[in-house]
DNA sequence: TGCGATCATAAGCGCGGCTTATCGCCCGGC
DNA sequence: GCCGGGCGATAAGCCGCGCTTATGATCGCA
């Protein structure tokens, strides 16, 4: 078993077609068709059924798959060491000043290493977290750490995000039932408790959100926010971070603060992880 | 980069010595210079100091070394997934009947998977778990389970191991202070926590255990203690599990009971380790 | 100073994995 | 019902890469 066999394997797996993975590969398709072969004698089983319009995996092949994925990904985790990269996931503002405060104080510290800052979707660092594709991140709270060495290392009071001319647009702030009649953005990428957290439902009255569109990250929601379509919640950091024409932030007053957690896999033997985590750590404290 | 590079790698980490693990290997000495230089070619980093007497890694090479380490358990993780394979890690008695259960209600649920149950030292079962040695373990508390997934599933009061003939051997019960003179069998291989959670130390009157000799898996203590030089703890499970002329086991009365808890990496997506753990927290169940 | 380690280099070879060419199969359209 | 297109499998040949053996360079040590 070679990286390469599991690399043909995985985009086999993600295009259920040799001809078309071939292509993706810069190989031939009997090249494909050889290694699969070689694979499937050398596990012993059958990895994928073959029917004419292409391939798809077995409940075994399956797994194995996955177990190739993760190996690819551990397979990066050799170049990052080389490499001294830190790889640090987040999502939107991430953990607002601090992030940026963070990461000159580690480059002072650690010349020779580098940061790898890494955006991900709505609740992407945490899946990114669980599939090593970073190695520490900033994590948005609620969130599913199990698995995960945490702490807490920032906290942010919760601003809403309007259309200009909106009628509270206005305000100086804004409680949750101020805007209980709004189409509220949300997103069906992220874990239904994080998208309750952040739409505050049940709202103090007990009553449920308006659900609005949907979205997958930060730009598009403040696209369609500014469009005027919607409402959004956000932490404050990201009326700093984001802005744009249409766009108006007031504070939300009455909502519980984001909790921002660092987070890395738990039995993580990296140093720059450890010196990483010491420097959050630190610029954390008040 | 590909997996037999890492191997080579990790062996000549281990041994620090192109040509012992050339030997190891089984290929030629140039092989490995030649890995090496394309490997560190290739990541851009110098991996290896040369010295006249060996070789050794510089600051980068542990790190990719640790990285490489990684990666081949999860190549290994590939092999069992195709093999159906679940690697269920304990040390000794394990969890007592739960365990041949377990085993028996797992095969007769999923007659395609087999189970692999694998052996360890004191403290073993931790370290193997996470280095991805096994996919699930049987751990004795304490335990670091940082990073794990994990429950307890079952718990066992302690016994006393004496060799046959001792002043104490006829007694129905013990109590801790009663064999507070006794040497006691340790352990240099588990954590310090490990060790003194056996030991009860420091004892009910604040005393220190009589330190007696060290060993490292469950048949070597027992060989001692048969032999009579020291005494042992253990769990009643070991005195059905394991018996030699020469011993006697007695229950010791007012011990904090041994919890076992199954442990599992948290971001598992085998569903081996799913079903098996859905097994055993049904057959936990009292 | 010479010997015995060590790793590095050089040269040649053989295997493994690639390529191209082709086949067999199944399906869908006419 | 037949033909054509798309699929994976097979065959044959080639070529690069990673191995081997042989040798060199360097250092420590007696």
């Amino acid at each position: 078993m070679e990286l390469r066999q599991l690399r043909y394997l995985v985009t086999i797996a993600e295009t259920g077609n040799l001809g078309r993975a071939a292509e993706r590969l810069f190989v031939s398709q009997p090249a494909l068709s050889q290694t699969v072969r070689a694979l499937e004698h050398e596990l012993g089983v059958r990895l994928f059924d073959r029917h004419p319009g292409g391939v798809s995996p077995t409940a075994v092949g399956r797994d194995v798959v996955e177990a190739a994925r993760r190996t690819l990904a551990a397979a990066e985790g050799v170049r990052a060491a080389a490499a001294r990269v830190l790889r640090v996931g987040f999502e939107a503002s991430g953990a607002g000043d601090l992030t940026s405060r963070v990461r000159a104080e580690f480059a002072r510290r650690h010349p020779e290493a580098r940061l790898e800052p890494k955006r991900y979707d709505w609740g992407g660092e945490t899946a990114a977290l669980h599939a090593g594709l970073v190695d520490v991140a900033f994590v948005w709270l609620p969130a599913d750490l199990t698995g995960l060495a945490h702490e807490i290392v920032h906290r942010e009071p919760r601003v809403v995000g309007l259309p200009e001319g909106h009628r509270l647009a206005g305000r100086a702030a804004l409680t949750v039932m101020d805007v209980s009649d709004e189409p509220l953005m949300w997103t069906e990428r992220a874990p239904r408790e994080w998208v309750d957290w952040w739409a505050v439902n049940p709202r103090p009255d007990g009553s449920a959100p308006k659900w609005g569109p949907t979205n997958d990250n930060v730009e598009e929601m403040l696209d369609q926010v500014a469009d005027g379509v919607a409402i959004c919640f956000g932490p404050a950091s990201m009326a700093r971070y984001y802005t744009r024409p249409g766009l108006v932030w007031v504070p939300l007053a009455d909502a519980e603060p984001l909790r921002v957690a660092l987070a890395w896999p738990a039995g993580s033997a990296n140093p720059l992880v450890a010196a990483f985590v010491a420097v959050v750590r630190e610029l954390s404290r008040p």
